[in-house]
RNA sequence: GGGGGGUUAGCUCAGCGGGAGAGCUCCUGCCUUACAAGCAGGCUGUCGCCAGUUCAAAUCUGGCAUCCCCCA
């Protein structure tokens, strides 16, 4: 046959979009029929308006090497891929969009603006679309959803009536966190305290008697007209005596009573606190236990509203606040101010300062599914990888809040609530109504808040799947089989994909949740916009290519670690690349002439059965590393079985069997050679996806696409420890002679003479002599003797010794031995340093009685493998010295 | 205040009870007709500190230091 020609370097630029494109066109993302349990992971969507980033490349790449193993092993595998709406997000970038044109959203109007959102969406979900196909995720994209699909939608409104009438949905007047700059609500979770600067003041209270003051520490002096008491320990003797007193709120004429209190802590500030229940979540508290007034001071956008004194409305809260102190210093009741570090929370959205602010929003009672869920924890449904994210897990769902759901966005889920404008009676249903259920009449207004956008991601699992309808999906594919996802999203996700399919129906969503850590840059940070730090995954992929970010992401991915890269990084993916891709191409040029043939197992020679052994052996590892998340693991695996086996040792090896065979053992090597490398890019497919396609499309032994390729599985047949301990000694005494060689600088130039005297014990001088023409081969030896009595000429030579073996080399020129004498003695005192441990540990009675068997056994095979090399180098030792 | 994680070769990190490892860097020698994105060698470590458990600790326990997260 002809030689197949490659390109001369790796180039992944020229496969890798027509390969993606091929597997796309043929559906070969699609899950097989089969009895086989099947393997399903959704996507977690990304934000629709979003750019993938680094985060992205992680999660999705190894989502992509469980799905493409276990679609080779043969089982149906599904992967969903999708996007969310993400409405505050998207809602943001549509507006700044409409502000470089001057135009303001409420200017479009809901309806407008909605079709302009819409716009946006499309645009960018084909950019998000063509990023995953980039990077070579094998998801099935006919399974692909978004989040305010019709579908989906449907299962918003089916979860939402469905919580309200087992009462689990309430709407109520509640403090809650809002973002006055996206001009929403937000739930609790969504809030990121900061420690932030701050100050204290200490702000004095006139009596109404006018018999003295009290004095009050505040950071927010501002919301003192939110203000409807002050409270103080009731254990606090100094204030005892002035509770139920009345005060004078300054500024205002408002009059306030002085309350206790537990909630007082004595030791903060004066031990006397303003309570603002409108304005603060722990007055808000105090507030409800003493049935006090919430006097809301501001307006939506984060200005002061009516209720305060005619100078300070329409000011925002920092404004206010400036004129505040400013006017109480004026009028003597400001007694001090000092600095003070405070928490403050800020939106996780757009990173503003967040107001506790009194509003009408609409709320899930979290407790029950809480409940449920921590017990299918408890009951073993559901494993963390790694292990301790459990803990994380089972503490938020024992401190569960209830969750306000209501955003006052225009871009989402509207709330399937109706308003009858005539009788004021609430309809909530499944489908749009027509008339009031309760007077009949046809005014009817919905209600214009939308629901957070976690409450259509948390039904993800199923909803993607056709629920509420019972399809062929959801019997086949849910419960899924495993999460993929970073540690920030468990409490705003996970946790709730868990409740809900508990809730709705009765099982956990998926079994295992495999938690990746987050990609940083070299210096530990984050990776973000602001910091400019950020790496561009198609930036990678066009300087490297596809297979090399997979490869090199996976190799870091230790579980429960960060990853710490930079552009560089990607080179150890690149290289192995570069490796195979040569690797391949050098094989391939020797087809030229060749017949393949068939190949039979008692043909093999000792390195065929070793190479088949360390694969074999290599398989099993994968296997138990995938089965466990230990992505890096199994990327070391079969990296070193490539590398260092295979392209080191096997090929290399081939060489000089190539160039030593006839016709028809040529026809036999080479075919092994092309199982062996086909075996392997079985092996290596859901590590590098592209590179491995394309060369088992070119392979003549193949058939087919390597994707649907069954991957390889322990075979007994196939397990040869004997092949591995005879290459392991013939690696041993390759070593040591090259090392000499190196240390002595001898080059490559000079073909050296050299005896090699086995040890008897050790039972290889026949394997050795078989072996013989190839052992010159890789140490550049002229001639070779391997002689077990070989005693009377090696005076002459340079001695180097090994487990079982010692080797003379002989050489003409007089060389400089003293470098190899002193390597020699340090190399002997090393040795008996640890024979003399081994020797203690064998004389200490306490570790015969008490350690393992095979530790015993294992140190009698270190001590007499010490004494052996002991023996052999002081022996070397006098040669050497005679020598020099 | 509570919880979690890190601390191993110059850098990035594996290893997590029985002789200190990988990749990159560095040094030496090689363009050996697959690959110089390569080949053959080599150097480098009080495994953060202090105690304890154990015959045996980088590995388990406790404390300390330090850095980073999360929650309140």
């Amino acid at each position: 046959m002809k030689a197949v020609e490659l390109e001369k370097s790796y180039n992944p630029k020229d496969f890798e979009d027509k390969i993606y494109q091929d597997w796309k066109t043929n559906d070969c993302f699609a899950p097989t029929e089969g009895a086989k349990d099947p393997f399903v992971i959704v996507m977690p969507p990304p934000n629709v308006t979003g750019i993938l980033h680094m985060g992205h490349a992680l999660n999705n790449q190894l989502q992509d090497i469980l799905i493409r193993y276990h679609r080779m092993c043969g089982r149906p595998t599904l992967w969903v891929p999708g996007t969310d709406h993400a409405g505050i997000a998207t809602q943001n970038v549509v507006e700044r969009q409409l502000a470089k044109k001057g135009v303001r959203r409420q200017d479009l109007g809901r309806e407008a603006f909605i079709e302009e959102t819409w716009k946006v969406k499309e645009r960018h979900h084909e950019v998000i679309v063509k990023q995953l196909e980039k990077i070579g995720c094998s998801c099935d994209w006919k399974h692909e959803r978004f989040t305010m699909d019709d579908g989906l939608s449907r299962a918003v409104r089916e979860s939402f009536v469905s919580l309200y009438e087992k009462g689990l949905i309430y709407k109520g007047n509640y403090l809650v966190n809002y973002c006055t700059h996206c001009g929403t609500a937000l739930a609790d979770d969504e809030v990121e305290y900061k420690t932030l600067e701050g100050k204290l003041y200490h702000v004095s209270y006139p009596l109404e008697d006018g018999s003295g003051s009290i004095t009050v520490a505040t950071t927010r002096p501002e919301t003192m007209f939110g203000d409807v008491a002050v409270a103080v320990n009731p254990d606090d003797e100094r204030y005892r005596h002035l509770v139920g007193r009345m005060l004078v709120l300054p500024l205002t004429d408002n009059k306030i009573p002085v309350i206790a209190d537990n909630y007082v802590d004595m030791e903060f500030g004066t031990g006397m606190v303003k309570i603002t229940p409108a304005h603060d979540p722990n007055d808000w508290l105090v507030g409800k236990r003493h049935n006090l007034a919430t006097p809301n001071i501001l307006n939506p956008d984060g200005t002061l509203n009516d209720i305060v004194p005619t100078a300070y409305r329409k000011m925002d809260v920092n404004t206010a606040r400036k004129a505040v102190v400013k006017d109480l210093i004026s009028g003597g009741y400001l007694k001090n101010e000092s600095r003070h570090d405070h928490e403050v929370g800020h939106c996780y959205r757009c990173h503003n300062v967040i107001e506790p602010f009194l509003s009408e929003q609409w709320f899930v009672a979290m407790k029950s599914m809480a409940e449920m869920a921590l017990e299918a924890w408890k009951l073993g449904k559901l494993t963390f990888y790694p292990k301790r994210w459990e803990n994380t897990y089972s503490h938020w769902m024992e401190n569960i809040r209830d969750w306000c759901i209501s955003r006052q966005l225009w871009w989402g889920h509207r709330i399937p609530v109706w308003y009858c404008d005539d009788c004021g009676e609430m309809i909530v249903s499944r489908n749009d109504p027509t008339e009031c259920s309760k007077c009949h009449s046809t005014r009817l207004s919905q209600e214009t808040d939308v629901l957070d956008t976690w409450f259509s991601s948390w039904l993800w699992p199923f909803s993607t799947l056709g629920w509420p309808d019972d399809t062929e999906d959801m019997q086949r594919f849910f419960p899924t089989t495993t999460l993929v996802t970073a540690y920030d999203i468990i409490f705003f996700w996970v946790s709730r994909m868990i409740m809900a399919s508990k809730e709705f129906l009765g099982q956990v969503p998926f079994k295992d949740i495999y938690i990746t850590g987050l990609v940083r840059d070299k210096l530990g940070r984050k990776m973000s916009k602001s910091l400019g730090n950020g790496i561009d995954p198609l930036e990678v992929v066009d300087m490297y290519g596809a297979d090399a970010m997979k490869f090199t992401l996976c190799y870091l991915a230790a579980q429960g670690q960060d990853l710490l890269i930079d552009m560089d990084s990607f080179k150890l993916g690149s290289r192995f690349a570069n490796k195979i891709w040569n690797a391949t191409r050098y094989l391939l040029m020797n087809l030229e002439g060749r017949n393949l043939v068939p190949i039979y197992h008692e043909h093999f020679s000792t390195f065929d059965r070793w190479m088949y052994h360390q694969m074999n052996e290599a398989s099993k590892k994968i296997a138990s590393a995938i089965e466990v998340y230990r992505f890096n693991d199994a990327a070391q695996t079969v990296y070193d079985l490539f590398w260092s086996d295979f392209c080191d040792w096997y090929v290399e090896a081939s060489k000089h069997a190539l160039s030593n065979a006839d016709d028809s053992e040529k026809d036999r090597i080479v075919s092994v050679l092309l199982d062996v490398l086909a075996f392997q890019m079985r092996l290596l497919h859901p590590f590098v996806s592209f590179i491995t396609e394309e060369i088992y499309q070119k392979l003549p032994n193949t058939e087919s696409r390597i994707i649907h390729a069954e991957y390889p599985v322990w075979n007994d047949s196939l397990d040869n420890p004997q092949s591995l301990q005879h290459i392991n000694y013939l690696q041993e005494i390759v070593k040591a002679v090259r090392t000499m060689r190196s240390e002595l600088h001898i080059g490559v130039e000079k073909k050296l003479h050299v005896v090699i005297r086995p040890d008897k014990h050790c039972g290889e001088l026949e394997f050795l002599t078989q072996q013989s023409s190839l052992i010159c081969y890789f140490i550049g030896a002229a001639n070779l003797a391997i002689d077990e009595d070989r005693t009377a000429d090696v005076h002459s030579a340079l001695p180097v010794s090994g487990a079982g073996f010692e080797a003379f080399i002989f050489v003409r020129e007089a060389l400089d031995v003293e470098h190899e004498i002193e390597r020699l003695e340090i190399e002997l005192e090393k040795t008996s340093v640890l024979l003399d441990t081994t020797k203690k540990k064998l004389a200490n009675e306490k570790f015969m009685n008490n350690a393992k068997q095979e530790a015993i056994e294992k140190e009698h095979a270190k001590k007499a493998e010490f004494e052996e090399k002991i023996d052999k180098g002081t022996r070397h030792l006098h040669l050497l010295k005679r020598l020099g």
